[in-house]
DNA sequence: GAGTCTCCATAAATTAAAACTATTTAAATA
DNA sequence: TATTTAAATAGTTTTAATTTATGGAGACTC
């Protein structure tokens, strides 16, 4: 190796003396015998050339050229303090960034109360939300570029080997109605009921709404006889439809608790239809795992999954 | 030895493997094996408890932690190569020439001064001594042919611009008698007096004489009143005049340090009239500045800049 | 001014740390 | 699936740093 002319270990050392006014008392201090700092302070004016001490009367003094190494020696040593305080940091998680992946529904109802959580936890922790399609967040999980992620639909099949996948909470995705409709009075509906409805839906392509389609046809419906009044792209508009009487949605219930509780929109049950699916996380275990984002995986998740179903191990 | 997290060779190691993208690149860089460079990276990050690559793929891609220490590690070898360059500076200082330029009167009794003292410090640089004029001082600094001067005239207007001026420090032109001259006895003389006396001055292309001159018409006086007795092109040859009685002078203070220690010579005040002439310290700012030149201007002109006036930024 | 004390330098031995060679493992490409 | 490339690992060698032990020089003491 192309050598450098110092190491750490002798600007330590030189600093000490320096601070100490004495061979013995530098190697007292740093816990070594005197021979070794005189031979390192002996390689190190080798080295560069130099003579750093005076060592002539009872006090080891700086000649110029040693205070001038000495700045430089300081500001040095100083830095490698900061590193290892930064590093420190962000071992106790004290800095650094933690991204996140969410799809459209998690991302707008769950995450933020999950990140709000995270960070009165860890103020110093930066952390990104990334909302994508199901396919797009798993890309990112795979090439890093998102920590970890929580999904409701289906990973392509590549990705699925790939990621580590764990089932983590169940999300309902409800049948709700508008409050003064009629069927709002009936305790349990039955599937049929449901081709007298007529549908307020996301668009075809949201990761969401092939779920509930699949859900529905594997139920033995035809999902084609489903009367769909109009196709909307964001849930906050579906909400606002239904509440308005325009027709009845399948919406994950995470989405409408608010209007619930306020009454606004009404939930209905099927006797012999879930409409449920499965929210996943997904990390990257062929790469490397932030201190942040382990502590979410471990701390926060777990704190939410019991939306419907019982805690899973994470 | 208590322990430092890294070492400098660690840091050289990150560094190449952050710019090549590779442990194997990074070795072949640094003329060491991969294993080396595999078994110090482990090293560092068993030290600082981090990852700080992701290995998976065909390229080794820092973690945050890895880009974190990064940072630091490239201010900290930078200031590295910053002290190793500091130092071989330094180390230049035992060779080389330093040539100073000077004024005949800076260059008899001011300069020998100092340049005893730099060769003192620096016994292993030669300084070369060379007494011009203003004008030629100036242009042989222009041109290179000297590092550093100090005048006490006015440079050409054109170099004026193209050199480095420092105000360094006002030599106090005085009016000196024979000791035995009647007006010696009056405590301060008036402006009027000078036509009293005989003069013995420098030559009239001499820049001293040109200042006084200069000073003293600028003061309201008529200097073709003013009676001159001889002019004389050698200081010592003016103090000798005027010890003899042959006229009174205005000379440089530091000339006659010691004729008016040993009272030869009398230093007359004038009420109404200052003559005083900044002496100037002039560099080339375009042309390298020899580590002799810098450690001379820093370390060796301050020591006599007390003449009269207060110590100026250098 | 001789003795003592302290401090630093030196020598030789020990210990520890990096380096190398050779090989295995894992991932990516073909 | 075979091949290629990179990194990890194991064992050995070499190099460097530390230690113990000792010698010498200046400073303080009586």
């Amino acid at each position: 190796m192309p050598e450098l002319p110092f190491t750490l270990d002798q600007l330590r050392i030189l600093k000490a003396i320096a601070a100490q006014g004495s061979f013995k008392k530098a190697a007292d201090l740093l816990y070594v015998t005197q021979p070794a700092v005189s031979l390192q302070i002996q390689n190190l004016e080798k080295q560069l050339e130099i003579t750093i001490f005076d060592r002539g009367g009872r006090k080891a003094l700086l000649t110029e050229a040693g205070r001038l190494l000495l700045e430089y020696c300081e500001r040095i040593l100083n830095q490698c303090d900061e590193a290892c305080k930064a590093i420190e940091d962000l071992n106790s998680l004290k800095g650094g960034t933690l991204v996140i992946g969410a799809s459209q529904t998690t991302g707008t109802y769950l995450m933020p109360r999950m990140i709000g959580l995270f960070r009165q936890k860890y103020p110093d922790v930066s952390v990104q939300l990334q909302v994508h399609s199901t396919r797009r967040t798993g890309w990112s999980v795979a090439n890093g570029q998102i920590d970890l992620a929580i999904i409701g639909g289906q990973l392509p099949g590549d990705l699925e080997n790939l990621l580590q996948v764990i089932p983590y909470a169940t999300d309902e995705l409800a049948l709700v109605l508008p409050s003064n409709h009629p069927l709002s009075n009936k305790k349990e509906l039955l599937k049929e009921d449901l081709y007298k409805l007529n549908f307020v839906t996301l668009d075809s392509q949201s990761t969401t709404r092939k779920v509930v389609d699949k859900l529905l046809q594997d139920s033995g419906l035809d999902i084609q006889r489903l009367k769909i009044e109009m196709e909307l792209n964001s849930l906050e508009a579906i909400k606002n439809a239904v509440q308005s009487g325009l027709g009845a949605s399948f919406l994950p219930v995470v989405s409408i608790e608010r209007e619930l509780a306020a009454g606004t929109i009404h939930k209905a049950s099927i006797t012999d239809l879930e409409v449920k699916r499965e929210l996943k996380v997904i990390t990257n275990p062929s790469r490397y795992t932030s201190r942040a984002s382990e502590v979410f995986k471990k701390n926060i998740l777990p704190k939410f999954a019991c939306l419907e179903s019982p805690l899973r191990q994470l």
